[in-house]
DNA sequence: GGTCCGACCTGGCAGC
DNA sequence: TGCTGCCAGGTCGGAC
């Protein structure tokens, strides 16, 4: 689910609510969210004071202000709610005697700081990981990433020179998270359609025109994105919301991804779902070369 | 080294 | 109405 615009909706919130903080308390209720033995990690947290909430790719990056580095990737499903010192009184009131009776469904982990914020980790799917790790390691794992597609040093030369050296189709580079980080199916499939290029064609055959545009086309609808919050589907508890449950309103802003059958909005031939890689890709058969 | 594919886990939804 | 099977926004590890 969450990409790039996404996962920073979230750190935005959580930046507003988190720095400064103490991790009073850490509950994981179900291991799986955890990389290593749960009670391991919640021994890592508790105690620790939070310096400072980063993204990089897809990863939220939490900075503890002993040099340590609280990771945590959404996947699929994950999101992290913050709930204000009120709130959780009402809740724990109302809760009675059961524990974690007064936390949302699918809650994963939760964390109550030391203001009286909670910060909680839900995710249906369980695809979503956390850990704690030591500064070298965090940059040993972050040096494997590709450029961050919203920095300067990412320009349209950087981009060509990336894709002039694969054999995929265009489509799929985008999506590995070691060539440019923090594309998700949603996001590639629009600066696709943007920049008119099919995502069948391969990446070395862009070519320096097409990836200026390619280039544009990604910052764009990025920049875009984040403004609107992200993509919320509007279907269920597992869409996307932001971290103070904050809907994503990109959704209604996007020409062909979850949009098969429907007019393409810029020649109005119907846009075509098909599978690369096994994930669907939308795109305009007629205007995408 | 680059690429491809299955697995991870669960819920939603279309089709029967 | 209930069951079945497919699909889902991501990443990793193993095989080729």
């Amino acid at each position: 689910m969450p990409e790039l615009p996404e996962v920073e909706t979230i750190v935005r919130g959580l930046r507003r609510v988190v720095p400064g903080r103490r991790v009073a308390v850490a509950r994981v209720l179900n291991g799986t969210v955890v990389r290593g033995p749960a009670r391991r990690f919640t021994q890592a947290v508790e105690g620790a004071r939070i310096a400072g909430v980063e993204r990089r790719a897809k990863f939220i990056v939490l900075r503890l202000d002993d040099g340590r580095v609280w990771l945590s990737h959404l996947r699929m499903s994950g999101k992290w709610l913050v709930v204000r010192p009120r709130r959780v009184r009402e809740k724990s009131r109302g809760a009675g005697r059961r524990p974690g009776a007064e936390l949302p469904a699918y809650t994963r982990a939760a964390f109550d700081l030391d203001d009286g914020t909670r910060l909680l980790y839900v995710d249906p799917r369980m695809l979503g990981e956390m850990e704690v790790v030591t500064a070298e390691a965090w940059r040993a794992r972050e040096a494997a990433l590709g450029p961050e597609p919203l920095d300067p040093a990412f320009t349209p030369e950087v981009l060509d020179e990336l894709l002039a050296g694969s054999r995929r189709n265009v489509k799929e580079f985008l999506l590995d998270q070691t060539k440019v980080a923090g594309l998700g199916n949603i996001y590639v499939a629009e600066a696709l359609w943007r920049s008119r290029i099919s995502p069948r064609r391969r990446a070395r055959n862009v070519g320096p025109i097409r990836a200026e545009r390619l280039h544009r086309a990604i910052v764009d609808v990025l920049d875009e994105a984040i403004g609107r919050s992200g993509t919320s589907f509007g279907s269920t508890y597992l869409d996307y919301v932001g971290a103070e449950g904050e809907v994503g309103e990109m959704y209604d802003f996007l020409a062909v991804y979850d949009r098969e059958g429907e007019p393409c909005p810029r020649c109005r031939a119907p846009i075509r779902r098909i599978v690369q890689g096994q994930r669907s890709t939308y795109h305009c058969p007629r205007c995408q070369r």
